[in-house]
DNA sequence: GCAAGGTC
């Protein structure tokens, strides 16, 4: 007699194969995959792990040309199942043919048992030997044993339901990912998916809907009244009754009575104990939870060292919905191999120390027992056999919270005073950690005390000081992972095993980012749900889920066929991709101009700035005929500006335009210009957005000198104007320098002619003592003035229809400078040639 | 290329 068995994967195949032939075990080939083989009860074994599914639906091979089928064609077509992973099927065949008995020995939950029945299609192709199931719910030679002496009838409904849910959920979410990411490309070219799922899609519905609260805030002005009380104990804090006081006349009024107030009654003082109970059994989700609260472990990877643990031994199977201990689950003997662990020893044995009651939760899904430790390990020990940076901390998680679901509760102290200040009543309040019990085992809560001083009552305090303190209401923090994972288990939203990969999902869509523990969302996903939420609204809630859910629990429950859970499930997603369709508009115009704005902001060269019209963004935009600045929200939004024709354009990101211009272009290396504006250097805001570099002060008025350059000619200018000029060195290269004349102050220059001659520092005021020294050394050569020269540009207009304002005008410009982007000047000068 | 569910 040969019996062949199909675990869910390789690790448990072994694990059941060493439990059954109590370590003589062979592990052989079968057409490239691992497999067991040994004797039990006098028969000849084949063990053999599957990974997971191992076939899987899609639509037949025409359907899958987004551009040639209309995705709503797909929610009428019957997917086809094929083998995914050929090298397992051809395995399980191999194995069949050899077998008097198969045994479907899967996990034991839904997809369990659909991936059973996956091996038993694949095996009744070549042979009709009868199947069974062995059902387990831990690796634990007890439960294993159990299970395969009392093997049972394969669960058909069990199987379909999830059948049912694979078909739905391909449905629902090629359709529709197609449909969204057709027709938002029709608007912007992305190559980007944007995709819609049953679960993935409420999922960061609830980061939406957070967000949109943060975003409606308001922030409210509050004061709140404090006092600093000495007793003879210490100091302790009071707070005025009136707490949150949101009219601040109501505050200053209080504050007011209160003014020099010397001392404090205690009027009144209770005391109360407070206990807290150990935390309920961990199920997955709280598991993942508190590895990300904990730990800062992401539900990702706290799922995968959950399972490499369990795998290993240590730990049970960490897909469980339950947080109820079995009745007749046996505490006695795992606390007695705890109290031989030298980390854990206090605990076990002040466990042992009484009879044992567990901590329960009220959730028992009659799949697999709370997520425990299967027997005591060292941290060494662990991270030996599992080789995961963190398997050691999850498991002193998983093992603490064992142990303290069997301690007592925490017992703490609350004490509250009662104060009259003038007549003015305060509280104060105190907690005394008086019992740790669980806490103790369980480091990871704060169980901080917050101490009062011993006071009496009818005691007098002295007040050390009195406040009246200004702060704001603060809105909603940002989604945790740990709340989300919250979220999404209390409304049903993928199974224990996946909501994390649905995390993931989102953030690969770049609809939602995590930062540190934090969740937030980006603004594809946010203009994406806000979409949805006008046309297709129960999308992006959890109810969509739970319709689907409901549907299959009945196949599984065999209350409905599967095929009539099939129709009713089509026609339900029929019924939303219609409103979906008839809405394209309004789903698909807000997505496309946000994902324009994300390419434009990547583009950073041209990107220019924000529309103060619409919102969207402003950007360089190149034509066949010309350059101008564009909103990205074209053709909805026509905003645009004139830019120059020649020169090349640079945006410089530090300068800001005194006028609002959206942003300041430097031109060439010639001259810069403001985006809506124009030129800067025909601006009567020019010497605002870039104050001359002065020289000294002006000897004629209490304006400053400073350089000005044109093409062939560079003098001092006076800024106030005042027709004072002053000569500088005519050719060579002028350098201002941070030193300044000890004679008259006026900042020294530096010149480098050119050729070999040194370069050289010196003061150019011919009315300081320094300056005339340096002059008289020159000589005549400088004698020269310079020439404004006009010189033309012409502007580049926007296509017609655009709303430009800003015109281009013929004007003079001054050429580069080296020293100083001194504005133009016009009108009388008056040369300066010292006395 | 699309989902969610397994597992590596």
């Amino acid at each position: 007699m040969t019996v062949v068995a199909f675990a869910e994967k390789n690790k448990a195949a072994a694990q059941i194969a060493s439990i059954l032939g109590d370590g003589e075990v062979d592990k052989i080939s079968v057409e490239g995959l691992p497999a067991y083989e040994f004797k039990w009860k006098g028969e000849e074994w084949f063990v053999m792990g599957l990974s997971g599914h191992i076939m899987s639906y899609d639509f037949p091979e025409k359907y899958n040309k987004w551009n040639e089928v209309d995705p709503g064609v797909l929610l009428g077509i019957y997917p086809e199942k094929f083998v995914t992973r050929a090298e397992y099927a051809a395995a399980v065949k191999n194995l069949a043919k050899r077998a008097d008995k198969i045994i479907l020995a899967c996990d034991y939950d839904r997809e369990g048992e659909n991936i059973g029945f996956e091996a038993k299609t694949l095996s009744e192709e070549v042979t009709n030997v009868p199947i069974s199931r062995a059902r387990f719910s831990a690796l634990s030679p007890k439960e294993v044993k159990k299970a395969f002496e009392n093997p049972v009838e394969p669960d058909y409904n069990m199987a379909m339901a999830a059948e049912a849910r694979q078909i739905l959920d391909l449905k629902m979410g090629a359709a529709f990912t197609r449909f969204v990411t057709l027709s938002v490309r029709e608007k912007a070219r992305t190559k980007d998916i944007l995709s819609i799922g049953p679960c993935q899609t409420p999922t960061c519905g609830f980061v939406y809907e957070r967000e949109k609260i943060i975003r409606a805030f308001e922030t409210k002005d509050f004061w709140k009244i404090t006092a600093i009380f000495v007793a003879k104990g210490g100091e302790f804090e009071g707070i005025h009754r009136a707490g949150n006081i949101y009219e601040k006349e109501k505050a200053v009024e209080i504050f007011k009575r209160l003014k020099g107030a010397k001392e404090g009654l205690v009027v009144k003082k209770t005391v109360k104990e407070a206990k807290t109970s150990p935390p309920n059994p961990l199920n997955t989700t709280e598991y993942l939870k508190r590895a990300s609260k904990f730990l800062g472990i992401s539900p990702e990877a706290a799922l995968e060292v959950a399972e490499q643990l369990y795998l290993a031994g240590f730990t049970s199977y960490p897909r469980t919905e339950t947080n109820k201990y079995a009745d007749d689950f046996d505490f006695k003997s795992l606390v007695f191999d705890f109290a031989r662990q030298t980390e854990y020893k206090p605990f076990a044995e002040s466990i042992l120390s009484a009879p044992i009651v567990p901590k329960n939760g009220e959730k028992d899904a009659h799949d697999h027992p709370p997520i425990h430790p299967i027997r005591a390990a060292a941290r060494r020990e662990i991270s030996a056999a599992v080789n995961i940076p963190q398997a050691a901390e999850a498991y002193d998680l998983i093992a603490r919270h064992f142990l303290a679901n069997l301690m007592p509760a925490a017992v703490f102290e609350k004490t509250h005073l009662q104060l009259h200040v003038k007549e003015e009543p305060f509280d104060s309040s105190g907690t005394v950690l008086k019992d740790a019990g669980w806490l103790e085992v369980y480091p990871f809560e704060n169980k901080k005390d917050k101490l009062l001083p011993f006071v009496e009552e009818k005691e007098k305090v002295d007040i050390k000081k009195l406040s009246n303190t200004k702060s704001k209401t603060s809105p909603p923090k940002k989604l945790t992972e740990a709340e989300l994972l919250t979220l999404m288990d209390k409304h049903g939203i993928g199974t224990k095993a996946t909501a994390p990969s649905h995390i993931e999902t989102n953030k690969k869509r770049g609809y939602f980012e995590t930062k540190g523990k934090t969740v937030s969302i980006l603004d594809t996903g946010f203009t994406l749900m806000e979409g949805l939420s006008l046309t297709v609204p129960i999308l992006i809630r959890p109810d969509i889920r739970s319709k689907i859910e409901a549907l299959i629990q009945e196949v599984e429950d065999g209350k409905k066929e599967f095929e009539a859970a099939l129709d009713e499930g089509t026609a339900l997603i029929k019924e939303m991709y219609a409103q979906l369709e008839a809405n394209k508009k309004e789903l698909t115009s807000s997505i496309a101009g946000t994902i324009k704005d994300e390419a434009a902001l990547e583009d950073k060269k041209n990107y220019i700035g924000t529309c103060k019209v619409c919102g969207h963004v402003l950007k360089i935009v190149q034509t066949d005929t010309g350059r101008f600045v564009g909103c990205s929200g074209y053709p909805d939004c026509r905003n645009s500006f004139p830019l120059p024709k020649t020169g090349a354009l640079n945006v410089l990101r530090s300068k800001e335009c005194k006028k609002e211009g959206a942003a300041v272009l430097k031109v060439g290396n010639k001259y810069n210009w403001a985006v809506g504006i124009g030129p800067c250097f025909k601006c009567d805001l020019e010497k605002e957005c870039y104050p001359p570099e002065t020289v000294g002060p002006c000897p004629e008025c209490d304006g400053s000198m400073f350089l000005i350059s044109f093409k062939d000619s560079r003098f001092l200018g006076c800024t106030k104007r005042c027709g004072y000029t002053h000569s500088v060195p005519k050719t060579g290269k002028l350098t201002l320098l941070d030193k300044t004349c000890g004679t008259c102050g006026w900042k020294l220059f530096r010149l480098k002619e050119e050729g070999d001659s040194p370069e050289e520092d010196f003061c150019v005021n011919r009315r300081c003592t320094e300056g005339i020294k340096y002059w008289r050394k020159t000589g005549p050569r400088n004698e020269s003035r310079g020439q404004a020269k006009a010189s033309g540009d012409s502007v580049s207009r926007p296509e017609a229809g655009s709303t430009a304002r800003s015109t281009a005008r013929s004007t003079a410009r001054p050429t580069p400078c080296k020293v100083s982007k001194g504005p133009s000047i016009t009108g009388e000068r008056k040369e300066d040639r010292g006395k």
